[in-house]
DNA sequence: TTAAATCATAGTAAAATAGTAGGAATTAAA
DNA sequence: TTTAATTCCTACTATTTTACTATGATTTAA
């Protein structure tokens, strides 16, 4: 089981951004030499990102991107979902038009991969984008 | 981010094995057929819970495999690990050869993946085999 | 002796991931 | 008005991982 990188990099470049967020809009160039990310795989988490309503974007030279609505208004699951990271532990669709219903032995793990599910979900609907960053700023003090 | 399969039948399989114990050696044909595995790919998963002593194998005619310790004693943690699936929501590897060390902007969501690795290890941990087939037996009557 | 089983290893097809490439459109600033 | 910096858009591709298949050896009950 992994998270993919492309999950990871969008926290980590919105957390970039929410850093950064006093001082007018962040290119991905920025962004992408700060945090390592290559330009082009950045351009194209943000055009989730845009989708989604978390950030928007000012165009031109001078431009870039700014966050849409504040960093503590922001959860994890927003961000993951942005970008169609799912959580996905149990890929039960075939199982269940041969009628996987929790009765048949094939399923006798069926809950416990929803709650694994769960789990997970409650954790990143728990924690917040000024989270991160207050996490980070009391570290480095 | 997606648990696998092999974790997934690996405990599917060793479920099945818990929920036929009083039966004598189970063999990895029966569970195929009730799990819908392929065989040879059950056969790969077992050599790897028997290195980790999670199961016993009888061989030859009318050979199997037999849980190693009673249900109430496996972990789903003991079984996702047996099979090398490691919760691994974050590759810090190279960035830490360049200094990953929390301080860097780059780590900011280096705790986030870390609490959640815990999240989902504790969670793992906390389930037992038993708990598993219990919770089936009960959904049955 | 035979059939049913585990054991062992190598190979492979499919899918997902993680990008790259090449431009078009927009806009601030020179 | 030109240039450079930027977002926007879409298609392609290399790499890695996953999920198996294939083949055969070994063991053992009947």
């Amino acid at each position: 089981m992994r998270l993919t990188t492309k999950g990871r990099y969008a926290v980590m470049a919105m957390a970039d951004l929410a850093m950064f967020k006093d001082k007018g809009p962040t290119s991905l160039t920025d962004i992408s030499l700060r945090q390592n990310i290559s330009l082009a795989y950045l351009e194209q988490i943000f055009i989730k990102l845009k989708n989604k309503r978390l950030v928007k974007s000012i165009r031109g030279a001078k431009g870039g991107y700014e966050l849409e609505v504040s960093p503590d208004e922001i959860r994890i699951s927003n961000i993951i979902s942005a970008v169609d990271e799912k959580v996905k532990t149990l890929n039960c669709k075939k199982e269940s038009k041969k009628g996987c219903n929790n009765k048949s032995a094939k399923c006798i793990t069926h809950n416990l991969w929803d709650q694994l599910d769960q789990h997970i979900n409650n954790f990143f609907n728990k924690v917040k984008l000024q989270d991160l960053i207050k996490r980070n700023q009391s570290q480095n003090k």
